[in-house]
DNA sequence: GCAATACTGAAGCCACAACTTCACCAATGG
DNA sequence: CCATTGGTGAAGTTGTGGCTTCAGTATTGC
């Protein structure tokens, strides 16, 4: 019932896959900011970066506006919901399958 | 202040970004599996199954035991939990800073 | 005991994605 | 108005990870 619901998930997980975005995400949870700052750090050119902020922009983890000619990035944390729900699907269906389980075993651990 | 803080979600991450390791998870979360019985619908051979599990296994998502000859992988819904946190921690600096912002500007959206 | 099943290990192939370089454009400021 | 800063686009290189094949081991059933 939700928007784009698998294919996010897909997209989300690979874009946090790779160190450098993870780290473009971690820096962004503290506060915007621009392209140049977000390199710094970084050991990795300018343009690496932007392409990094390409998709961290497509699957909905990022948001940027281009002001004159800085481009000042920001998280959009609402990009997590998506990930977020996948992860309580898969446990709320391994427990339900444990409590069939348990009509026949009522053991601990 | 965690036990693996960092690089197990580092792990967590670039196995889920899989597509195949997903599927197995997905499938992993309706019940245990045979290594077999999970290569099945997966267009892959046994080999390949058989690398993705350990691959879920070192990151703590699966856990497996092989009684005869036969290896049955179960999930492991614990280890999700690095995954879940590192998720929180972002929403939570963010709005953290959301909030200091709030001093200076009263507006909506 | 023999065949089939269920997996394991080593070794090699290959596509792709993360990077680079270079050339370029657009704002800003002294 | 020229230099600097900030970023974009295209094109090429390369390492790695996901896959395969093949050969082997161990368990199970007939």
């Amino acid at each position: 019932m939700t928007a784009t619901p698998e294919i996010s998930v897909d997209r989300i997980l690979r874009a946090l896959a790779d160190p450098s975005r993870k780290a473009i995400v971690e820096r962004l949870s503290r506060g915007p900011l621009s392209v140049s700052s977000l390199a710094g750090p970084l050991e990795i050119t300018l343009t690496a970066v932007a392409q990094h902020l390409q998709v961290l922009e497509e699957c909905g983890l990022v948001r940027t506006e281009k002001i004159g000619r800085v481009r000042t990035c920001s998280l959009e944390t609402k990009g997590f919901l998506p990930l977020e729900q996948w992860i309580r699907d898969r446990r709320s269906l391994w427990e339900m399958r444990l409590d069939q389980l348990g009509d026949f075993l009522a053991e601990d651990e």
